[in-house]
DNA sequence: TATCCTTTGTCAACACTTTGTCACACATTC
DNA sequence: GAATGTGTGACAAAGTGTTGACAAAGGATA
């Protein structure tokens, strides 16, 4: 069962490596170079998952990933490509309805991790991710703590995110690093994933100094137990 | 690096008969004949690969594939074997969590090819390597013995999975030192090793004076045997 | 078997590393 | 420009690693 993925996106050297490392990957590619192909091969093919980059001609990626949302297709995966721009970009994308984002410039490794997670977890049910009640819709960049919404930032959210992804999984400080600044070998310190992890054990742990969800890993980093 | 397969299935017949060509294919078998002992089985030895007969005494096939799901979702994979022959069997089949699916009757080779394709797809990553009821899960960081999670710092984590990463080999100190300290030409001592094999022994030998998985090689060094 | 020498086991003190926490400066958003 | 989010360095607290001294065990020799 070899699955389909449609890369939107106008640059013809990065479409070009996206397609070949996909097809590395065991995908089928479909492109298209601008925001009406991608509406056109989109109802043509029925893709699994949309790689859309937001800047397009023609028609915008945001028209585009909201076109695709009002089909009611919401068995197909969207992985949106932004430029690295206004960092905060990302959380609208996945209010959108992306189900993630990849900011460029991007290893062609993380692209295909990402494309991995998304289609394990399974496309038509990825709208949220839930472990004992902490609930987390990517597509509307909300967090739910026992039926209670709760007020996250950015980062806060980007690594709630990726931890619920991860589940039972050990991550270091650097993988944590790379989530919250994909781009650039950021120098970040050990200390500013600690404040952040700090942070977010207030706002979804009932007992912050004795937390059961994001627990740390000495000597390896920290680790999200459902 | 011998991976550990279980095998569910009523018949003695059939269950011997995928034991001996598992075996045969570099397999290393456990057995179970009914859906609770499949269960005890599981916790104990944690297997990479279940093959699970879905009509069972005690516990229906379905039960344990949804059980085993719960305990452990990208950790073993499953392959169902079945009678039932309809298509739509097969989809539910795949639905609740396997990863293939066999109907009887069915050819030994048949049987390997799968079991050897779905081994392949999902061992890309080390999920875990077993040795007599010891599990090492590398990207969870986490041991079991006989089925119980047991708690090692950096160091014991890191010598022990190189232990069981190279079993039966004699390791020098020097070797687990690298292993402990990959970077830096490290003067550490000889008796730094020995108390970290120390600490180890009183953690995963039934009796710690009388050691029998980390034995010492004496002039040498330290080996696992399984 | 008694003796000697080498290797390994054990332990607890101490040194060191890792993590938690905080206040503050700087950045971003509205 | 007020409010909020983010990164940093300093310090405290907790947890681990290393070491050296000595005991015990194993091997060799005669």
């Amino acid at each position: 069962m070899t699955q389909l993925v449609l890369v939107v996106e106008d640059d013809d050297m990065i479409r070009e490596l996206i397609e070949i490392y996909l097809n590395k990957n065991g995908y089928e590619v479909i492109t298209a170079a601008d925001g009406e192909e991608a509406m056109e091969k989109f109802t043509l093919y029925s893709p699994c998952l949309v790689l859309l980059d937001l800047m397009l001609p023609k028609a915008s990626g945001e028209d585009v990933c909201q076109w695709i949302r009002e089909q009611e297709r919401n068995e197909v995966s969207l992985i949106m490509i932004t430029a690295k721009t206004s960092s905060d970009q990302k959380i609208k994308g996945l209010k959108m309805g992306a189900d993630d984002y990849v900011t460029k410039p991007f290893s062609p490794n993380e692209l295909m991790a990402r494309v991995e997670a998304v289609l394990r977890r399974g496309g038509q049910f990825c709208q949220k991710i839930n472990h004992r009640g902490l609930v987390i819709k990517p597509r509307k960049g909300e967090v739910l703590l026992n039926g209670r919404k709760i007020q996250l930032t950015k980062y806060e959210f980007n690594l709630l995110f990726y931890f619920m992804e991860n589940p039972n999984l050990v991550l270091t400080r650097e993988q944590l690093v790379q989530q919250i600044h994909p781009y650039a070998e950021s120098d970040i310190l050990d200390r500013t994933i600690d404040a952040h992890i700090k942070k977010l054990r207030e706002k979804i742990e009932s007992v912050p100094s004795k937390p059961a969800r994001i627990v740390t890993v000495r000597g390896m980093g920290y680790q999200f137990v459902p």
